[in-house]
Parts: C-alpha cells; sequence; structure tokens
DNA sequence: TCTGGGGTCCTAGGACCC
DNA sequence: TCTGGGGTCCTAGGACCC
C-alpha cells in the first residue's frame, strides 16, 4: 500500500529563532555563528542570503558579501526548547515522526489522513500552528517516501509545501540533477558525472553491476535513488537503533604545541564524553582521539580498552595515552575525543568495593553538575580551562531523549 | 580573523584463528 | 609440502548528513 510521508524543514531556524526573540533583527540581514573567534556562519536570515551569505562561511567571508550582516552567537538552550515545542505539534498528528535534525523532521501520515482528512490538511494545520504559537516559518513536502518527501520539502522555500505524486515521479527525476538527492555529495556526484551520469534519469537506468563495480554496496542504493525508490521506513525515537558513539571535538582559540596545554583540553574533553556517556547510561571499550593540525589536516587514533570504561578519568586517561603514543609534528589546531564500542552499562556487574566507591564519587559529581550547572564541580586542572570549551550546538543535534539512548 | 561540531555508514588492510 | 580460504576483530580514513 503506498504511504504518505512529510518531510518538515524549517527555514533558516537559528535564524528565525533569533529574529523571533529579538524583534529588533526582524527584516534584518542575520547570521548565527559558534560562540568562538574560529567559527563559521552555522545558519543565515533571508535577507542574509540575498547578500550571498551562506552557511559553512568563514565570518570574513560573510562580512565581505554583507558589511552591515547582524552575527548572533548560538543559543543552543533556545532553539533546543523551540525544537521540543515544534515536534509535539508534529506528534498531534501522527506517533511516526523520525526527528531528522534539530530543525527537521520525517512524519509517515499514511494511517492519519482518515482523521483530518488528507496530507494537505495535516500539513496546513502544522504549518498554521507552528506560525502561530512560534512565529516560523517551514517548508513542507509530501512524498510517497522519505527520499522524494525530503527533495519536495526543498523545492519551495520559505514557507513552501510541494506534492511529488507517485504518476509524476519519473517526469521529475529524469532532468533533476543527481546532486539534488539527498544522499549524493560533492565526491559522488562527481564520479557519477565522470561516469557520463548528471541527471537521476541517467542514474536510474544505468546498469547496476557497473554501478556496484564503482561504488560497492552503495551502488544498488544509488540506481535505486535514480528511480525515486525508498522503502525505508520512517522511525520513531524508540524505533531507532541506539547511540554508537558519543564524542566531543574543539578548536582552539589558538593552535597549542606542548604536552600539558593539550592534555587540558583533554581532560576537558573527556569530562564532557565520560558525563555523556553516564547520562545515557552506557560504557565503552573503544576511544578514539582526533587531531587537527594548523594546516587543516587531521588523522585519529583509537585504542581498544582492556574493560568497559565511562569515567571521565579513564578517558582522559585512554586519550592520553594514545596522545603519548604520537610524535606530533605541527601546532594543534582541534582536538576531539570519542567513545565507541558502547554497551548498555550494567549496574549490577560493580562488584569490587572500589568500584563501588568511584561509582558513587562520579554520581556525587554528575549530580552536583546537574543542579549548579556544567562545570561547576570538576577537578583542580580543568579550572583552568573553564569557559573555554566550545558549546556550539550543532544543526544535528537533536533534544535530550529524542536520539534513541534508553536513560538509565 | 580562513575554514564548527555532532553523528552514521562503508571500505580496506592486517592480525589472528581454524 | 610451494602456497587455501573462510571468518572475525581491529584500525584508519573517507563520504555523507544537518
Amino acid at each position: 500500500m503506498a504511504r504518505t510521508i512529510m518531510h518538515i524543514d524549517m527555514n533558516a531556524f537559528f535564524a528565525a529563532v533569533e529574529q523571533q526573540s529579538n524583534p529588533a533583527l526582524r527584516g534584518l540581514p542575520v547570521a548565527v555563528t559558534g560562540s568562538q573567534q574560529r567559527t563559521i556562519i552555522l545558519t543565515c536570515s533571508y535577507e542574509a542570503r540575498a547578500y550571498g551569505v551562506k552557511t559553512g562561511m568563514t565570518l570574513y567571508e560573510a562580512r565581505q558579501k554583507c558589511p552591515q550582516l547582524q552575527l548572533v552567537a548560538a543559543n543552543n538552550r533556545l532553539y533546543t526548547h523551540v525544537s521540543s515545542q515544534i515536534i509535539k505539534i508534529f506528534q498531534d498528528y501522527t506517533p511516526l515522526v523520525e526527528v531528522f535534525s534539530v530543525d527537521e523532521a520525517f512524519l509517515d501520515v499514511s494511517g492519519s489522513l482518515g482523521i483530518f482528512g488528507s496530507a494537505q490538511r495535516i500539513a496546513y494545520l502544522i504549518k498554521s500552528r507552528i506560525k502561530a504559537r512560534l512565529g516560523l516559518t517551514c517548508s513542507v513536502g509530501v512524498a510517497p517516501n522519505k527520499l522524494l518527501a525530503k527533495l519536495a520539502s526543498d523545492m519551495q522555500k520559505p514557507d513552501g509545501l510541494t506534492f511529488i505524486y507517485p504518476d509524476k515521479i519519473s517526469a521529475l527525476l529524469e532532468e533533476l540533477p543527481i546532486g539534488e538527492i539527498c544522499g549524493i555529495g560533492r565526491k559522488t556526484e562527481q564520479k557519477l558525472n565522470r561516469m557520463g551520469i548528471s541527471t537521476c534519469g541517467q542514474l536510474g537506468r544505468y546498469s547496476v553491476p557497473k554501478l556496484k563495480a564503482q561504488f560497492g554496496i552503495v551502488g544498488e542504493r544509488l540506481a535505486l535513488m535514480g528511480q525515486g525508490v525508498d522503502t525505508a521506513p520512517v522511525l520513531s525515537p524508540e524505533q531507532e537503533a541506539e547511540v554508537k558513539t558519543v564524542g566531543h571535538s574543539m578548536t582552539l582559540r589558538r593552535d597549542i604545541e606542548s604536552r600539558e596545554d593539550i592534555a587540558r583540553f583533554l581532560l576537558q574533553l573527556a569530562e564532557m564524553v565520560g558525563r555523556r556517556a553516564r547520562r545515557y547510561g552506557v560504557t565503552g571499550r573503544t576511544v578514539t582521539l582526533t587531531i587537527r593540525y594548523a594546516d587543516f589536516s587531521s588523522f585519529s587514533r583509537q585504542q581498544l580498552q582492556a574493560a568497559e570504561i565511562c569515567r571521565s578519568e579513564e578517558i582522559y586517561r585512554a586519550a592520553l595515552k594514545i596522545l603519548d603514543s604520537l610524535f606530533l609534528t605541527q601546532p594543534v589546531r582541534l582536538l576531539g575525543v570519542r567513545l565507541s564500542n558502547l554497551q548498555r552499562r550494567d549496574r549490577q556487574l560493580l562488584l569490587l568495593p572500589e568500584e563501588r566507591r568511584q561509582q558513587q564519587l562520579t554520581e556525587s559529581l554528575d549530580q552536583a553538575n546537574d543542579q549548579y550547572g556544567e562545570f561547576a564541580v570538576m577537578s583542580g586542572s580543568l579550572l583552568q580551562v573553564k569557559g573555554k570549551g566550545s558549546h556550539v550546538i550543532s544543526p544535528a543535534w537533536r533534544p535530550e531523549g529524542i536520539r534513541n539512548v534508553k536513560m538509565s
């Protein structure tokens, strides 16, 4: 049976939220940036886009394009809060809401059409409620699957509503550039172009064995993408796979070289990773250290741990051990720490008195931090870097509880 | 004042085991 | 003896998404 899938994309989300919360910014070119000096444009208002300002630009570039650009540092909590309210609105129309990012979601409304009348009606209700309640606009795409719904939502911005009907799919895809498809990025597009493929029509007709020879297992999916075929279900948060890695990274204010400086930032990163792992109730066995040099080249090294870990100190020690195995050839621009190989934490397994004691200590520190704010309580060397961490929210971030992490 | 940060998935090669 | 092959685990890197 044909499905009715909706993709909803908030327009210029961060910038629009800022303009709502600060009326003085309305009508002006506004760009939201990270909180540090070395940052980029995370998103910008349509007024700014008119000057050629785009996501990913450096502040310097953006100001060249638009000298009167209003720069606003990202306000995580605000976007989180607004995002949760929007998701609640979606959930009034179907339980099948897949939160794709802080400002995007897929809805499977196949089972809701009878109740609300039609997809048009549902889209209208959602759009008008978001507008009335939050003052924000969104673009909605409606199609038989997620791939096409996402394509559709992109076709009219801002404040669009676009349908892709089953009988119009092949005509639409025939001349559509392959780069428009979600999942075909710059590299794949270039490679396909070199094979003489530039439109979805061509891609959909191309020999699957040849695509597989070039792209491996992805080749099969590429052909289906060209045909507009996508059977992936819309997964509610409970149905989604659990998180597989937990990591943090930060671009440093200045490039650093000394082991002591690097170690201090690693401690802070390890604490951020450990706290999140513990909040999620997971432990991990692999720790990865990522380093980006001054020239922007980067690499990572990982080490398997002897046991499952989640305490900040254990993560810190593991990262430090990796650091000590490296010979750094340049000043360091970015540091990252990631915990993977995750497992659901089983508290019953903590049998040794020393382990119990450690866990109790960690828990009381976490509680104090939950109560008094991040890094209110921390070890001595962390104090020296307090406030220097990056707390930029990424557009891929999801409200707590939306990612599938079963809280313990 | 050059270039953020959070993820997922896939590949390829080596170690190791049977 | 002159050259197997399958499978798993681990690591590093890259493509892609927002």
